[in-house]
DNA sequence: AACCGACACAACCGCCTCGGT
DNA sequence: CACCGAGGCGGTTGTGTCGGT
């Protein structure tokens, strides 16, 4: 028998949500706190199927998203994540707070990853004259301002209804704070990665990633090579290693709560991921590259939003 | 000024995985 | 072990905006 999707049903309402749509739900999770998405169009009344109720929380109501453009420090962090994970939105979510997975998965589809084309085929143009790596790096890095000169104001699509939502999740945030039940289910994407479901999921994607070091994804073959031609081989290489030692860390951690991961043999794990922290300082590559000449300084502070490990 | 195509983003769909019961 | 609901994800669609003609 096939199950009629959740969305088909007779009265159930599409399209774009109205700000008392919107209320309706924030005041309902604001009482109730989120989960139980099957029980929200039934005690609210709205015509909207569960799955679209926790969609537009998750994406759009949640207190702390933010809205507007990626700034360059976080467009090369996704390109650098992306890299390392795949399509796994919301793993790279987690290391940039306040952005949805949603949110990065289209910035993905429409911006970075036309982008990473073009830089690609201008790479094989330029490659065969040139073959200078600094150029591509620099192209990639003059056009991360250009598109992407922090003017959020200006972003011309933030309607404003969108800061409208933005201003029922300001009004939430105290809530959350305040709640212990919200705060356990709203930290999705917030700094620090605290959110343990996410904590857990990402620690087995980094886990699988250190056996099997990446994604055999079609994509990420296209992608690593670009990353590999935007900057010298050297610093490349470094951020492999850098990488690695992420995934050992992360490794390390989750070896000793996830009963899949810890019942892996160490031995699977490449030497060059079972060094010490202490022992290998390659952020200041991978901070190189993605802060060089982009960063007048008020994108460092990005930096602080990241989870420790960085 | 009107039209039109390109573009960006919000939202949805269908399928899948995972965890709880 | 099977079932069910929540959530994740890739792909797609719908709609509003903008710039060019």
């Amino acid at each position: 028998m096939v199950r009629p999707p959740c969305c088909d049903q007779v009265g159930i309402k599409k399209g774009p949500w109205t700000p008392e749509e919107d209320i309706i739900l924030v005041s309902y999770i604001q009482e109730h706190g989120p989960g139980n998405w099957r029980s929200v169009p039934t005690n609210t009344g709205l015509l909207r199927c569960s799955k679209s109720c926790r969609l537009r929380w998750t994406n759009y109501l949640r207190p702390g998203i933010k809205r507007g453009n990626f700034t360059p420090h976080e467009e090369g962090m996704i390109i650098h994540l992306q890299a390392l994970l795949g399509n796994k939105w919301a793993a790279i979510a987690s290391y940039l707070p306040q952005r949805t997975d949603n949110d990065i998965k289209n910035y993905w589809n429409t911006h970075l990853k036309k982008k990473l084309k073009k830089f690609q085929t201008a790479d094989q143009a330029k490659a065969a004259a040139h073959h200078d790596d600094q150029f591509l790096q620099r192209k990639l890095l003059s056009n991360r301002r250009r598109d992407f000169s922090g003017d959020i104001t200006s972003s011309s699509s933030s309607s404003m209804y969108a800061s409208s939502t933005e201003n029922i999740s300001r009004l939430l945030e105290g809530w959350m704070r305040s709640s212990p039940k919200g705060s356990t289910n709203t930290a999705t994407t917030t700094a620090g990665n605290k959110n343990p479901e996410v904590e857990k999921d990402f620690s087995n994607e980094i886990a699988a990633a250190s056996v099997s070091c990446y994604c055999p994804k079609v994509e990420q073959e296209e992608i690593l090579p670009c990353c590999r031609e935007l900057m010298p081989h050297e610093e490349f290489e470094a951020i492999l290693q850098f990488d690695n030692l992420n995934n050992s860390v992360l490794w390390n951690k989750s070896s000793t709560s996830d009963p899949k991961i810890a019942g892996k043999p160490r031995s699977e794990v490449p030497q060059q991921q079972q060094m010490t922290p202490a022992s290998a300082p390659p952020l200041s590559f991978l901070e190189k590259w993605l802060l060089d000449e982009t960063t007048n300084g008020d994108q460092v502070g990005d930096i602080n939003g990241l989870p420790s490990i960085f």
